[in-house]
DNA sequence: GTTGCCATCTTGTCAGGCAACTTGGTTATG
DNA sequence: CATAACCAAGTTGCCTGACAAGATGGCAAC
């Protein structure tokens, strides 16, 4: 078996040629609104069969890129640009990607905290009030408490009412979630001492939003993340 | 200009069944890792073609819900969750939409030119610096500068080098730059007053990059973004 | 000149089939 | 008896061919 395990998946014909084509678009190869070639002529010219090009014309489709017609034809769409947004996370493996991944990840979640602290009702309160003691049951249980960590700065970003913020976040989330459970199962020892931090860490976040105290929230946001950077840090150091 | 809205496309069979799939994939129908029916078997139970199933799995297969190996099969990926992050932007129309998308603009510029501020190159610099001369050239021109307005702001955001933020970046701003635009054509007597003023903010983020004062930069870009909202929001009001 | 109709093109969908690959059981061999 | 080679069934990847539904442009009739 090779080195390289399963990153090098075969890359199917309507990979390529959804690829291809997505390239043409962006460098305006094909203008916006312009009709382009049918699909019979496609396969054709780049020599694949008719279902091919359907395939790679659909995700183009499915990415917003192209409308079609039936009768009349695919259209690039108008004001060049997708209507929706891929972020691509290749692989855990690379570090720099995580780095950029956690950047990203505290980005979003200090202003998620400002605009919470702003815009929380009473029962955005209360969740977030659960969600803190569930927190501190999972420590004093002696559990990892990351699906509690997680659930508590869920209920942030769904006091924000700003639908990409949470569907970020938790993609983020999801993301990031893998790293620090099997980070934490490895050094349990310090486990109590670092989650008590964040648990206190949290109290501080709470508060600012019980107060509607944005500018406060979010420097208790920004406190957090830098800190639970730092300690994920310790533990991939480990691995 | 056809009068014809696009707001009602046909959803194709091989649109809905991926939809259908990614539901049950999501309810946990099907398990992570378990394999799923056969295209074939698919077909049948579902009542469409093998192609539309193709299509479908393929679109699964593209958003990094599912992986197949020739031969053996498709199945669910691992960790429930998808590879890749889908923002669907519906339509420009919806008021509470582009709020929340300049919501999650302003959030990801402000720690954009934060992080610009610390890790600035001479060479970032000079292309900032070219942007800003740009900006003026076109305010003295008389021309709208929506372009080099989003040359600057994209200048900033390469000069973080993390690839997340560009990719995220260009497209809010390929989202939001059509509301700039086709505002600001429709009060032309307001332009200069206002350009001058994004320029001297402009000019502020500037020399808070370059003095790599991150705290500095990060409050001017706030400043700046909220200052452009309101214009914006007086431009909106308007139409 | 206008209107209605029709041939033609394009997309949407289906059916069938072959090649490449994986898998599990079966058989031959040591 | 254990092990290794082998083969047959199942599955995906891809192709050819064909028909239905909708759109488009030109042609003919009025």
């Amino acid at each position: 078996m090779s080195a390289t395990s399963h990153l090098d998946r075969a890359p199917s014909l309507a990979d390529v040629l959804a690829q291809r084509l997505e390239q043409d678009i962006a460098q305006g190869h094909y203008a916006p609104g312009e009709k382009l070639p049918s699909e019979q002529q496609l396969a054709t010219t780049y020599g694949v069969s008719r279902p091919i090009v359907r395939e790679a014309i659909g995700r183009l489709k499915h990415d917003g890129l192209v409308t079609s017609r039936q009768g009349s034809g695919a259209f690039v769409a108008e004001s060049g640009g997708a209507s929706v947004f891929r972020l691509d996370v290749s692989n855990f493996k690379d570090r720099e990607e995580i780095e950029s991944l956690i950047e990203l990840l505290m980005a979003i979640e200090s202003s998620a905290t400002e605009l919470a602290a702003q815009r929380r009702t009473e029962q955005d309160l209360i969740a977030l009030g659960h969600q803190l003691e569930a927190m501190q049951a999972a420590i004093e249980r002696g559990d990892s408490g990351v699906d509690e960590d997680v659930a508590f700065h869920r209920a942030i970003v769904e006091a924000t009412k700003n639908p990409f913020f949470m569907d970020l976040s938790t993609f983020l989330d999801r993301r990031v979630r893998h790293f620090i459970r099997t980070a934490r199962a490895n050094t349990a020892k310090l486990q109590t001492g670092h989650m008590m931090a964040v648990q206190d860490e949290h109290r501080d976040i709470f508060n600012a939003i019980r107060d509607k105290d944005a500018q406060r929230a979010r420097q208790a946001a920004e406190n957090h993340l830098k800190r639970a950077a730092q300690r994920l840090a310790i533990y991939m150091k480990r691995v």
